[in-house]
DNA sequence: TTAGGGTTAG
C-alpha cells in the first residue's frame, strides 16, 4: 500500500488474530510505527479469542504502564478475559480500577460485568440498575443464574423477559432455559417451553438441541431424548454426553456401549465426561468386564474415572478388587473414591472395609452426615446396635445429626406432605391397607421383614427415632405410589431414595409387574422386575 | 480498525 496508516495496520492485527494467526498478528502489532487504543484493543481481543486470557492481561498491564488510556472496548475485553479465566481476584481489581478511571459504563461494559462478578447478587443489582438492556444483557443474567445453580431464578427471569414487548428471547436464551428445566426436572414446563419456541419461531442451534437432549434425559424421558438426538442435523460431544448420562441413570448399559461405537464412527472424540457416563452405565447394569475394558482405553484417566471403577467393582461384589484399585491408583483418593467403597461395603455388608472407608471420609469431609448414616446402616445390618449408638453419639457431638422433619412428594400436580408418625393424610386407611398387603406379600416371598421392612414394628425408643423418621414416612408416601401406579412421583423436598424405600419400591415393582419411575434429588430412578437402574443389590 | 450472552457427568 502506498499509504499505510494506523487503521490499516490495526485491520491487519485484527484480521490475523481472527484467523488464529496469533504470532503473525503479534509481529505486525509490534512493528507498528504508531498505535491507537483501537490497535491495542485488537491485539487484546485477539488473545481472548484465541483462548489466551493471561496474555491479554499481561498486555493490558503493559498498555497501562505505557500510559495508554483504556476505552470502553478495552475494559470489555479485559473483563471477558477474566471471565474465561474465572479469575475473580483480578476481576475485583479491574472493577476497582474501572471505578477510579471514571470511564462511561455503556451496555457492553455492564453486560461484561454481569458476566464476570461471580457474585450473583451484585450482578443482579447491576442488571436491575441498567436503563437500557438488550437481549444479550438478559441472556447474560439468565445464564448467570443458571451457572450458579439458581435455575428457578433463571426461569423466572425468562418469564419476565417473555412478557416484554420489545424483547425477543433468542436461541441462546432458550438453551439456558431448557437446560434449567432439565436441572429442575420440570418436564411439563419444559414441554411448554418447547411449544413456546415453535410458536415464536425461534430456531434451535446445536446448543439448543443439546439442552433438549439433556432436559429429556434428566426428566427420565429417554425416548424423547433419543428422538431429538436422531433428528438433529449434527451432533457433538455434548449431544452424546447428555444422552449417555441419561441412559446411564436409567441403567441402560448396552445402549450406552452402542453409542460409544457410534460416536467413534462419527469421529467424535469422547472426553472425560463421556467416560464417566459410560463407566456409570456399566456399573449400574453390572457390565463389569465391559467397564474394565473401556477403562483401559482411556488415555488420561482421572481420579473420577478411578472412583467409577471402584464403584463398578464394589457394586458387583468384587469388593477386594475395589480396595486393591484404591491401593494401586497413582493419585491421592478423594471422597468420591472412598464414598464408592463405603457404598459397596453397605451393599455387601462388609463391616471392615466399610469402617476403613468411613474413617477416611470422616477425615476428608467430617460434616457430611451421609457417611455416618451409611456406616450406621452397615452396623445395623450386622445387628451391632452398640456401634450404631456410638456413631449416633459421634454425630451428636460433631453436630452433624440432622433429623429430617418432613418430606414432600408431588404427583398428579398435588403436593403430599409426610411426617414421621403422621396420621393426618386423607387416604390414611387405604395407605396402611396397601402397606400391610405389600408387607405380607414380601414376607410370603421369604423376605426378612426386619429393618428394611416398612411395616416393621419399632421396639425401643432409640431405634424408633432412627427408623421411623426414615422408614415410616417413606412407607406412607410410597404406599400412595402403589395406589397411583403409573404416575411419576416427584420428590419435592428432603426425601432421598434411601435403603428403606429402595427395597420397598423394588418389591412393589416386582409384585405389581410394573415399571416405576421415581425422581430423587432431580434424578430419575427406574425400577422394574425388582431391580433398580442404579443397580444396588440389597 | 476494537468490545458483551448459551449446552454435558458421578
Amino acid at each position: 500500500m502506498p499509504e499505510r496508516n494506523v487503521v490499516s495496520w490495526t485491520v491487519m492485527v485484527s484480521g490475523l488474530a481472527k484467523l488464529g494467526e496469533l504470532e503473525e498478528a503479534k509481529r505486525v502489532f509490534e512493528s507498528m510505527p504508531e498505535r491507537s487504543v483501537v490497535s491495542w484493543n485488537a491485539m487484546l481481543s485477539g488473545y481472548v479469542q484465541n483462548d489466551l486470557p493471561e496474555e491479554c492481561l499481561l498486555l493490558f498491564n503493559e498498555m497501562l504502564n505505557l500510559g495508554v488510556r483504556p476505552n470502553e472496548s478495552t475494559w470489555v475485553t479485559v473483563i471477558s478475559a477474566c471471565a474465561s479465566k474465572g479469575d475473580f481476584q483480578v476481576a475485583r481489581s479491574l472493577v476497582h480500577q474501572l471505578q477510579k478511571s471514571r470511564v462511561n459504563l455503556n451496555i457492553y461494559v455492564k453486560t461484561a460485568l454481569i458476566d464476570i462478578e461471580g457474585d450473583v447478587q451484585s450482578a443482579n443489582e447491576l442488571f436491575n440498575r441498567m436503563q437500557t438492556k438488550d437481549v444479550i444483557s438478559w441472556n447474560t443474567m439468565i445464564s448467570g443464574y443458571a451457572q450458579h445453580g439458581q435455575w428457578t431464578q433463571a426461569i423466572e427471569l425468562f418469564k419476565e423477559m417473555s412478557t416484554l414487548k420489545d424483547m425477543k428471547p433468542d436461541t441462546v436464551t432458550m438453551s439456558s432455559v431448557i437446560a434449567a428445566c432439565g436441572h429442575l426436572g420440570i418436564l411439563e414446563f419444559g414441554r411448554w417451553v418447547v411449544d413456546y419456541i415453535a410458536e415464536n419461531q425461534i430456531g434451535l442451534n446445536l446448543s439448543g438441541y443439546n439442552s433438549l437432549i439433556f432436559m429429556y434425559s434428566r426428566c427420565g424421558s429417554l425416548e424423547e431424548a433419543k428422538r431429538v438426538f436422531e433428528e438433529m442435523p449434527k451432533r457433538d460431544v455434548f449431544s452424546y454426553n447428555s444422552l449417555i448420562s441419561g441412559l446411564a441413570a436409567n441403567g441402560d448399559g448396552l445402549e450406552v456401549l452402542k453409542l460409544l461405537m457410534k460416536m467413534k464412527n462419527e469421529l467424535i472424540e469422547p472426553d472425560a465426561i463421556t467416560f464417566i457416563g459410560i463407566l456409570t452405565a456399566c456399573s449400574h447394569s453390572g457390565l463389569v468386564d465391559e467397564g474394565l475394558t473401556v477403562f483401559e482405553t482411556i488415555k488420561c484417566p482421572t481420579i473420577d474415572h478411578c472412583a467409577c471403577i471402584v464403584d463398578l467393582l464394589g457394586r458387583a461384589g468384587r469388593i477386594d478388587d475395589a480396595k486393591r484399585m484404591i491401593d494401586e491408583m497413582p493419585m491421592r483418593p478423594h471422597s468420591g473414591v472412598y464414598g464408592a467403597l463405603l457404598n459397596a461395603s453397605r451393599i455387601h455388608k462388609c463391616v471392615d472395609l466399610g469402617e476403613f472407608a468411613a474413617q477416611e471420609l470422616f477425615e476428608l469431609e467430617p460434616e457430611n452426615s451421609g457417611n455416618y448414616i451409611l456406616l450406621s446402616n452397615i452396623y445395623a445390618s450386622d445387628r451391632r446396635w452398640e456401634d450404631v449408638e456410638k456413631l449416633r453419639k459421634m454425630m451428636r457431638e460433631r453436630g452433624v445429626l440432622k433429623m429430617v422433619g418432613a418430606s414432600w412428594l408431588e404427583f398428579h400436580g398435588k403436593i403430599h406432605r409426610f411426617v414421621a408418625g403422621d396420621r393426618s393424610h386423607c387416604q390414611l386407611d387405604e395407605i396402611y391397607r396397601v402397606l400391610e398387603d405389600v408387607g405380607n406379600r414380601m414376607r410370603a416371598m421369604g423376605y426378612i421383614a426386619d429393618r428394611n421392612c416398612v411395616l416393621r414394628d419399632v421396639e425401643d425408643e432409640e431405634k424408633e427415632e432412627m427408623l421411623r423418621a426414615h422408614s415410616e414416612k417413606l412407607a406412607v408416601g410410597f404406599a400412595l405410589l402403589v395406589m397411583e401406579m403409573g404416575a411419576v412421583i416427584r420428590v419435592v423436598k428432603n426425601l432421598r431414595i434411601c435403603e428403606d424405600c429402595h427395597l420397598f419400591i423394588k418389591m412393589v415393582s416386582k409384585l405389581e409387574g410394573r415399571v416405576i419411575m421415581v425422581r430423587d434429588n432431580n434424578r430419575f430412578h427406574c425400577f422394574k422386575d425388582g431391580k433398580c437402574s442404579c443397580n444396588d443389590y440389597w
